[in-house]
RNA sequence: GCUGCUGUAGCUCAGUGGUAGAGCACUCCCUUGGUAAGGGAGAGGUCGACAGUUCAAUCCUGUCCAGCAGCACCA
């Protein structure tokens, strides 16, 4: 600690320090440590918080100067750098363009542009090159601190009205920085690079250009957003357009059209045609969870699809989500006036009929009913995407009516029972987001304490982490969500979990207490999941096709070499079908390469090739998917082998 | 829903103001081949729908429908 003011002291990662004049730059900080750190560094960590290099330093620190060696901090300035490079091509390209912001993003950054002329993709072309040229430039980065009336003036004057927009809506205890490279100019909090020659012009791309709405307001112009990804190196952004490369051939629309498992067309948009192949894989999963269900004291029902829309005003869902219900309307010659229905777009008012029907007592409590629920809903078009958002789906819901007392040994038994599915299908990786109350919301606030403090409670007894997301749960009530992570680093959020006292009573539910009183039931809502449309659209991107044995629609192709094989693969094929594998005959008039190579492609786990050699030996040649060698195994051993790899997983 | 792009054979895609082509898939023939495409022949299309411009539209214009990307939405 300096006594003296105008003096600090730094301190450096190897623990040693040393004292400057207060306002010393980091900068003059790397420069004072060698001529070559001065050169090579691009920002500063100063008390955790990363810091620009020409910032100055007031009071003694911690300080740790960033090279393009530190990765996280050479990306964020790389990317945020690019950003204002791309906004000043954009601008020396088209002058009457107006810019608004942007921000880094996961791989790289945006830039939303107002423009009434679309950006085109040669456009991007033309700009990703003078962005090199800019780069080129080596033009210093500098800064300063602006008041609020100058910083308002100085962009009204030149017509930046977004920039006013957003000068306004900084908080009045912030600073307002404005940057500048060359003689381009724009308002930003920092911190950046020592000069734009830092940026790696060989190691960033732009990617795409869409629409969105300024400040993220559907009610707000739209502007044009410019995507683009950067990194450190020209090897890493080529190491990632290989991985985007290979996501697009995990696309499960691409993978449902080869191995026949689904289709859509113009007629049902946002609706399955399931095909033998697709279907099995979703009834085998329902079997698989309908087992699971029984398993844990679930009752299932099944409930109608077209309902009175009397039904969904008492829920209160023709109000709220009117517009996203199919409508159904019947004209009866007898009638007074029409009736109107609505396809259910969720299962829950249903299943409180079904509870209402006689008195429930305590007694009955808890009660879990659930339902393979197919539901409709009116999706905007726009969000609809392959069987991930369709308009008709089915959930594995189910509704769990419990008094204030169970919600919490329900949730921790229900999160004990979700982790255990996640695990049989393969997600090792998954996690618990806890959403509780909005601003705007119903309810005392010692209720919502309870409700939060039941989840909470809950995760701990499954002895699962949580997150807490501030102001995300829903107007009556607080929720779980369970995100779950696929093989390559996408997040699905699957699994949900919310509490609901409004709907019993909306719906009017009661039980029989102890006491002899009537009582309010609550409902969970819950659902492991999610849908079993999307998440097969999921499992799919995540196995890239290779499901699990068990869930294969085609688990094992006998393919002949020679016909005089025929025979004897119907016989495999038999004895495969009575152990209970699926199993298919090949004894098309084709090559063997052809036969493996389509079935491969098919995604088939197990390919049983048979020759003469086979037929006489009672064995099969057995190749397995992704591997390019082969065995010979006995007809017996590959029977009982693919029979027992074929089992669900609680069925083992 | 909004912005932009796209819509030609089952799939992937060429192409033209004078009503169309390739490869794969499909059917048939030859071939019986040992682990990711053997050879040949054939069949297959109201060029997303509807209007308009034109002597003539798959091509140009408009509207609609659907798909793709992003945004907004996701009870």
């Amino acid at each position: 600690m300096s006594l003296d003011t105008s003096r600090i002291s730094l301190t450096f990662p190897d623990g040693n320090s040393r004292d400057y004049a207060a306002g010393v730059t980091p900068a003059e900080v790397a420069a004072d440590i060698s001529k070559s750190l001065a050169k090579k560094a691009i920002s500063a960590k100063v008390d955790g918080q990363h810091w620009d290099l020409q910032w100055p330093i007031d009071a003694d620190a911690k300080i740790a100067i960033n090279t393009m060696a530190d990765e996280a901090p050479a990306l964020e300035l790389i990317r945020h750098d690019l950003a204002h490079v791309m906004a000043r091509a954009v601008q020396e390209l088209w002058p009457d363009v107006k810019v608004t912001i942007g921000p880094v993003i996961k791989d790289g950054w945006y830039y939303d542009f107002d423009r009434e002329e679309p950006f085109t993709p040669e456009d991007l072309g033309a700009i990703e090159k003078k962005m090199k040229e800019i780069i080129n430039l080596r033009d210093p980065v500098r800064t300063e601190v602006w008041d609020r009336d100058r910083a308002i003036a100085y962009y009204k004057a030149n017509g930046e009205n977004y920039k006013v927009e957003l000068v306004e809506a900084i908080p009045a205890d912030q600073k307002i920085r404005m940057y500048w490279h060359g003689d381009w100019q724009d308002l930003c909090r920092g911190p950046h690079l020592q000069h734009t020659g830092q940026l790696p012009a060989d190691a960033f791309k732009l990617m795409s250009v869409a629409g969105a709405y300024w400040r993220g307001d559907s009610n707000r112009p739209m502007l044009q957003r410019i995507y683009g990804v950067a990194f450190r190196n020209r090897d890493d952004l080529k190491a990632h357009l290989t991985m985007l490369e290979e996501a697009a051939k995990r696309d499960h629309r691409k993978l449902g059209r080869e191995m026949d498992l689904f289709h859509m067309q113009e007629e049902a948009p946002g609706q399955v045609f399931w095909h033998p192949n697709g279907w099995t894989i979703y009834t085998t999963l329902q079997d698989y969870m309908r087992r699971k269900q029984r398993a844990d004291g679930y009752v299932e029902v099944n409930t109608p699809q077209v309902v009175n829309r009397k039904l969904w005003e008492a829920s209160g869902h023709w109000d709220n989500y009117g517009e996203n219900m199919f409508i159904v309307e019947v004209e009866e010659d007898h009638a007074r006036e029409k009736t109107v229905n609505a396809l259910k777009p969720m299962n829950c008012p249903c299943h409180v009929q079904i509870f209402n029907v006689g008195t429930k007592s305590y007694r009955d409590l808890p009660l879990r009913m659930a339902e393979f629920g197919s539901c409709n809903r009116y999706e905007p078009s726009g969000a609809l995407h392959g069987i991930m958002r369709v308009r008709g789906f089915t959930q594995d819901d189910a509704h769990i009516f419990c008094t204030a007392d169970q919600i919490e040994a329900e949730s921790a038994k229900f999160i004990e029972f979700l982790a255990g599915i996640y695990a049989d299908l393969g997600f090792d990786k998954w996690r618990v987001k806890l959403s509780t109350r909005p601003e705007k919301r119903v309810g005392s606030d010692e209720s919502w304490d309870k409700m939060e403090a039941a989840l909470a409670n809950a995760c701990d007894m499954a002895g699962r982490p949580y997150e807490i997301f501030e102001g995300e749960g829903a107007f009556y009530a607080p929720k779980l969500e369970f995100v779950l992570t696929d093989a390559i680093g996408r997040d699905w959020q699957c699994g949900t979990l919310q509490l609901d006292p409004n709907l019993p009573e909306r719906l009017d539910a009661d039980y029989v207490g102890a006491d002899g009183e009537r009582h309010r039931p609550f409902m969970l809502h819950r659902a492991v999941l999610g849908s079993f449309e999307r998440f097969i659209g999921m499992m799919i991107e995540n196995f890239a096709g290779r499901l699990p044995m068990w869930l294969a629609p085609r688990q094992a192709v006998v393919a002949s070499i020679v016909s005089d094989a025929d025979d004897y693969v119907h016989e495999v094929v038999a004895a495969l079908k009575a152990a209970g594998v699926r199993a298919e005959a090949d004894i098309r008039n084709e090559k063997i390469n052809y036969k493996v190579r389509e079935h491969s492609l098919g995604k088939v786990p197990a390919i049983l090739a048979v020759g003469m050699k086979e037929v006489e030996e009672r064995t099969v040649s057995l190749r397995r998917l992704g591997e390019n060698r082969t065995e010979t195994v006995t007809l017996d051993q590959v029977v009982a082998d693919l029979a027992a790899e074929g089992t669900p997983p609680d069925l083992r």
